[in-house]
DNA sequence: TAGATTGTTAATCGATTAACAATC
DNA sequence: TAGATTGTTAATCGATTAACAATC
């Protein structure tokens, strides 16, 4: 099977927590697109890349679905995260269900206040940003999350860099830049109100004179 | 000109952000790609949605092209928006650059707690969920965002429905469903995190028997 | 069996990349 | 002018949609 592209991955979860959530035994493929908001046709098509799964005339059994989603993008091993940035975003982060009942463990967290060094938020330990090698090291980390002021997050790449982290998820409302190799997600809530009001306008607009020339 | 797709709108922002940190008055297509990490084709593509600004063998200037991008995007009036849940995640909202310095502004919020009902986070007044309708059309609000558990987001959205907001932005891991003409910008943890591990695996394993099967 | 739904193949659509003529 | 860089057109690539044969 071919690689799936990253739109593939967040439709895939859509399917699993939709299948979550239902009590059926069974869904069809239009059944579930209507819950994911999705197309039958984009389903099946997605459900294809992981194998024949369904049965005709009775739809896709949804434990079994579930079991094959899921066995294609949950690790059985626990996946080893660090927190950059111990504020109000990053307590945030600590609280989100992914890392409490996950497979992905946020095992130390770093911030340049001395105050908050040594204390412990949910029981992560917040340590200063120069022990991060040591710690990343020593505790197996894979991924890093950026979540400190956006003045300070190039920094904070750097030392994940440095550390050996391939993955990291950035909060900051900035690009960070990275070598080669090293993967970065960008959560960036600037972007979604920038495009969300340039689709709201072309939709009271769209007809006017500014969005069609031709 | 025809509306521009949502890849491009994160792209322009890249291009807006390069140009806010760069030095000199002219910039190619090439040191533009550079700084935003992608190619120059894709640059000059992207910037000639928006009319001719360049000149031949010069490049871009940095004022005219910024001022350009922006007259696309940023809109003059200030966009009123109100957040629902004001935990941690809800304080680094209200922390958020784009709501302190930038023309959304975030003018209340809700929460079910009674003992945050009646105080101010960053001067933002925290309501009561049931104020909301009359909260937001008296303060022409237009966006709602979601920062709630994900067992309550589903009513927050329908709440913001009825009060008749048009945008949001979802925090929570989960689906919402919303009528059609209602746009959902979902930010969502669990997906990047999803996404990223795929493709940290599909790196490692690449050439191996699971991600390649012809 | 008959009919509904899958999995797959082909057609369409849109976005990216490459190439190059226009032009400063 | 000569040469570099834009804006645009054409070629490529990938993703979505439609259609339908396979099949339970």
């Amino acid at each position: 099977m071919k690689p799936v592209s990253c739109k593939i991955v967040a439709r895939v979860l859509s399917y699993i927590r939709a299948l979550e959530s239902e009590k059926p035994h069974h869904l069809s493929s239009r059944h579930l697109a209507r819950l994911a908001g999705t197309t039958e046709a984009q389903v099946r098509k997605d459900i294809s890349h992981f194998g024949r799964v369904g049965t005709p005339r009775r739809g896709y059994r949804k434990a079994v679905l579930k079991k094959r989603l899921e066995a294609f993008f949950i690790r059985n091993d626990v996946v080893h995260a660090v927190l950059f940035g111990a504020g109000n975003l990053g307590r945030a982060i600590l609280g989100c269900p992914a890392f409490i009942k996950g497979r992905t463990q946020i095992v130390a967290a770093f911030d340049t206040n001395p105050k908050k060094i040594g204390r412990r938020i949910r029981g992560v330990r917040i340590y200063s940003p120069e022990m991060a090698p040591e710690v990343i090291r020593r505790r197996h980390v894979e991924i890093g999350i950026i979540a400190v002021p956006k003045e300070a997050c190039q920094r904070s790449a750097d030392l994940m860099v440095v550390s050996g982290l391939r993955g990291m998820i950035n909060f900051a409302p900035a690009a960070i830049r990275v070598p080669k190799g090293v993967i970065v997600k960008d959560m960036d809530l600037t972007v979604e109100l920038l495009s969300m009001f340039y689709e709201l306008n072309a939709r009271r607009i769209l007809s006017g004179s500014r969005f069609y020339q031709k």
